[in-house]
RNA sequence: GCUCCCAUAGUAUAGCUUGGAUAGAAUGUGGGCUUCCGGAGCCUGAGACUCGGGUUCAAAUCCCGAUGGGAGCGCCA
């Protein structure tokens, strides 16, 4: 499982050791090894780190490491340059080496095994149940997406939550306004979806609330609703249910698939957060406050916390509010009691059933239900949250709850992935009661981007409409989420047209085409797969470059884990994608000169397929054979 | 007031954790490639590390200090 770069990295970090034996230096040599840009393949800066901890010559150590390197099976000749060692690789025993774990090990040559026996839950979307999925809301779903992926294919067991706030103030207003649409001025649903449909009773009440006092007739709606029984309650129930089957559609339009859903009014019908705050009490984090300004209120206090965080000193108050003086819990309350569930540290008491039996990957999606059955989710050892990074502040305070409550591990692997905002042109944020997203929610862009894409393929091949359709929907969501992703996420996103619909140059419809210049290289080859090449010989610089390249799969799938960064694999196909058109463009592989040529190209464009193909998987965005 | 995030070509970005040689793609722009496995492509030119100190043989990267931009610090969710 060891990637064929990790492979001649530690070969050659093992000669180095034994070449410093031989001369008596000691040097930690495996960090000191990398790529070389322009002297050699691979350098190592070992003699550097030496002649300074020994206030020697570099020019000398360098000299005299080289002189006693041994060339093994992957060192072609080594030179120094200013006290660097360079060593050019013999090529074609590594890309030999690449060809046959590539061809042997297929589909599982993407992935890793450092997550082995580990559980992971994510949480991402988590969106209001109000209005319709906005184009910030976007970014949440495809970097919780694409981050499960990643932790799945390095052997992490995942569990993709979306955590449906159904007691919010905010579906309240809804349910008032659905009550008052004569008022509002609005008709009932006709045609358009539903999450559209509340979209726009949502905006409605926000402004029809600007010039009416409305504030004690929604509060009475917020009673009425956690009061099972109820006609608010039961219709709440129907229209979350409702919202969420065409928040799927719409989610499902971006590739996004998730295994269950946590209802919050199901988190207090089990009691989940009173067993939460007894944990808190007993074990002295938090406590109820007799007098001052929190009278009655259960907090935390700073004051009392051990080796407090910097983030938590100096703020305004140095209390924070978990349960209200009239008893109710807040936000954060509420979320620390998820956290503990999530870490199998409260009772997985809740009962769930299937919401959607199949989603397009084949998989139910579950939700926690009073009349389901018990069944095996929670008990994390790790967890991810794809959440706005101005929700820093709680998220940071979970975490401190579960430092404080003595869990360190759990602390430790609690992550939150938070990213940057989302804003439209000209610095306008995405806000939900003011109805900026109108023009920008998901369905928008999804729309948009297939039309593009099929005015694109043109008539360009003989395809059925079907055809079409398909490869039409498979290009738009690689444009997509290829621009959504190759940004960092802790960078602020301007959303803009002409960049999501990017179907050229650094994007996800370029990947997908050197994919499918590859397959049909193969195809026309006369077999869609090269099982074995028995000895590669390459000619060129550019060829070699793309075995560099494919040899790095694995660690820059682990590297995109332990990191939690999609990017740095949209990155790596980018690269990848631009190696492998400089080849094709360069080396004839069909007609290659001689025989043993046109098979070692052919072994490469068939592991490049390969990895290709599976790395854009992890993200989400589906291999074509033609476009 | 305090805390956090961000600053790299015209635009929009990668690299910073772990310092290393010529800062890497994209887009736009100048020039070129279309009898050749698919031009959503390729080749080629020009173009960037906010400022000031410090550490180091070596700084986009580490440290200190400015400056500019954003966010957060609620008995809201």
């Amino acid at each position: 499982m060891k990637s064929p770069y990790a492979e001649v990295r530690n070969e050659i970090a093992m000669l180095l050791e034994r070449a410093l034996k031989d001369s008596n230096y000691t040097c930690d040599v495996l960090p000191t090894i990398d790529w070389s840009k322009g002297f050699g393949d691979i350098t190592s800066t070992c003699a550097l780190k030496i002649a300074k901890q020994m206030s020697l010559s570099a020019v000398d150590v360098a000299n005299s490491i080289a002189a006693r390197l041994q060339k093994g099976n992957y060192i072609e000749s080594v030179t120094t340059e200013n006290g660097f060692v360079n060593i050019k690789l013999n090529r074609d025993a590594v890309a030999e080496l690449l060809v046959s774990k590539v061809l042997e090990e297929r589909d599982s040559y993407v992935r890793s095994g450092i997550g082995t026996g580990k559980r992971a839950i994510s949480e991402y979307i988590s969106a209001n149940p109000i209005h319709p999925l906005h184009v910030g809301q976007a970014r949440s779903a495809l970097l919780g997406d694409v981050v499960s992926n990643i932790y799945e294919a390095c052997g992490f067991s995942v569990e993709r939550e979306n955590y449906i706030d159904d007691l919010g103030r905010q579906a309240a207003e809804v349910v008032w306004g659905s009550a008052h649409l004569d008022v509002l001025g609005i008709g009932p649903q006709v045609s358009e979806k539903y999450d559209h449909y509340l979209g726009k009773i949502y905006v409605a009440v926000n402004e029809y609330a600007k010039s009416h006092d409305i504030e004690g007739e929604i509060n009475d709606v917020i009673m009425l609703m956690e009061q099972p029984g109820t006609y608010e309650s039961k219709f709440l129930k129907e229209m979350v249910e409702q919202f969420i089957s065409a928040e799927y559609a719409t989610a499902f339009s971006l590739g996004v698939y998730q295994d269950v859903l946590v209802w919050e009014s199901e988190i207090v019908r089990n009691k989940l957060f009173e067993k939460a705050m007894e944990l808190l009490e007993e074990k002295n984090v938090a406590k109820k406050v007799a007098d001052g300004k929190y009278a009655g209120c259960t907090v935390i206090d700073f004051n009392d916390v051990h080796d407090l965080p910097p983030e938590f000193s100096n703020l305004k108050e140095d209390m924070k509010v978990l349960v209200r003086s009239n008893g109710t819990p807040n936000y954060v309350a509420k979320d620390i009691a998820f956290h503990l569930w999530k870490f199998g540290l409260l009772p997985n008491t809740f009962r769930y059933k299937e919401f959607i039996h199949a989603q397009p990957n084949g998989k139910p999606l579950y939700t926690t239900a009073d009349d389901g059955t018990p069944m095996d989710f929670g008990n994390a050892d790790i967890t991810m949250n794809a959440i706005d990074a101005r929700q820093s502040y709680e998220q940071s305070l979970v975490k401190l709850a579960l430092e404080a409550l003595g869990y360190r591990d759990k602390a430790m692997g609690f992550r939150h992935l938070a990213y940057g905002v989302v804003e439209l042109e000209g610095s306008v944020a995405l806000a939900g009661r003011k109805g900026t997203w109108l023009g920008y929610t998901v369905d928008d862009l999804v729309r948009e981007a297939r039309e593009k894409a099929m005015t694109l393929i043109g008539t360009r091949f003989q395809l059925s409409d079907e055809e079409r359709e398909r490869i039409a929907k498979d290009v738009a969501l690689a444009a997509i989420r290829f621009e959504f992703l190759k940004l960092s996420q802790e960078k602020k996103l301007v959303f803009s047209w002409e960049r999501a619909l990017n179907f050229e140059g650094a994007s996800g419809p370029y990947c997908q085409y050197m994919f499918a210049r590859a397959s049909r290289i193969l195809e026309s080859a006369g077999s869609s797969t090269v099982t074995r090449a028995a000895h590669i010989s390459l000619s060129s610089d550019v060829e070699f470059s793309l075995v560099k390249l494919l040899m790095q799969a694995q660690d820059v799938l682990e590297k995109a884990c332990t990191e939690t960064k999609p990017n740095i694999l949209i990155d790596y196909i980018t690269g990848l994608a631009a190696e492998f058109a400089k080849f094709y463009e360069q080396k004839p592989v069909l007609k290659a000169e001689s025989a043993q040529e046109r098979d070692s190209r052919l072994a490469l464009v068939s592991a490049f397929k390969q990895v290709m193909g599976g790395m854009l998987k992890v993200c989400g965005i589906t291999p074509i054979e033609r476009m």
